[in-house]
DNA sequence: TATATATTTAGACAAATATCTAAATACTTT
DNA sequence: AAAGTATTTAGATATTTGTCTAAATATATA
């Protein structure tokens, strides 16, 4: 649970994750979508897998993120025990 | 939805809201249950105060501190986002 | 195999954070 | 009014965090 609150206190990682939302991205084009270098997205991208809310794949010379949607329901069962 | 995150990642203050969610509880009541000084766990009501996530009343020389459950949907509906 | 492209790792640094002690404020009781 | 109790504010400090540039690694292509 530490992980995961970590990882989604910073702007540009819940924005990392709105991306992926919709779809699956390389390391670079998710880079090109702020003004942060690629080692810094680099970083996060670090930070949101070890909270394993986004998976990777090697394809080639890329390496494509993916949104791990599963480990949400965690966030949600939390969240939930505080309604009531 | 950036200071309900920061307020959230902290594993103390959790904690607090976790107490808070049986019962509102002065101040001194919730310091009782940490090992960490009464300034230090002032503060942490005060970022979670920010964040909205508990209100506080004063009550003679006492501060009650009580949940503030309402916040949490905001939280949820941002979650539920990511549920396909 | 040499060069270009994609990404990460390493190391440095400034800003933010969690903690502490000491002092200030506010209320209650004697 | 003085002393005691509850809580916060102020200021200091060590740690964590987000960012950067430079270098390393891995794959693809000419």
């Amino acid at each position: 649970m530490n992980a995961i609150f970590k990882a989604l206190n910073d702007a540009t990682r819940r924005e990392i994750l709105e991306l992926l939302k919709k779809k699956e991205l390389s390391a670079g084009e998710i880079a090109d979508h702020f003004n942060i270098s690629k080692p810094s997205i680099s970083h996060h991208l670090d930070i949101l897998k070890q909270a394993d809310l986004i998976t990777s794949e090697k394809k080639g010379q890329f390496i494509i993120y993916s949104i791990n949607t599963t480990i949400m329901e965690d966030v949600l069962q939390w969240i939930l025990t505080f309604k009531k």
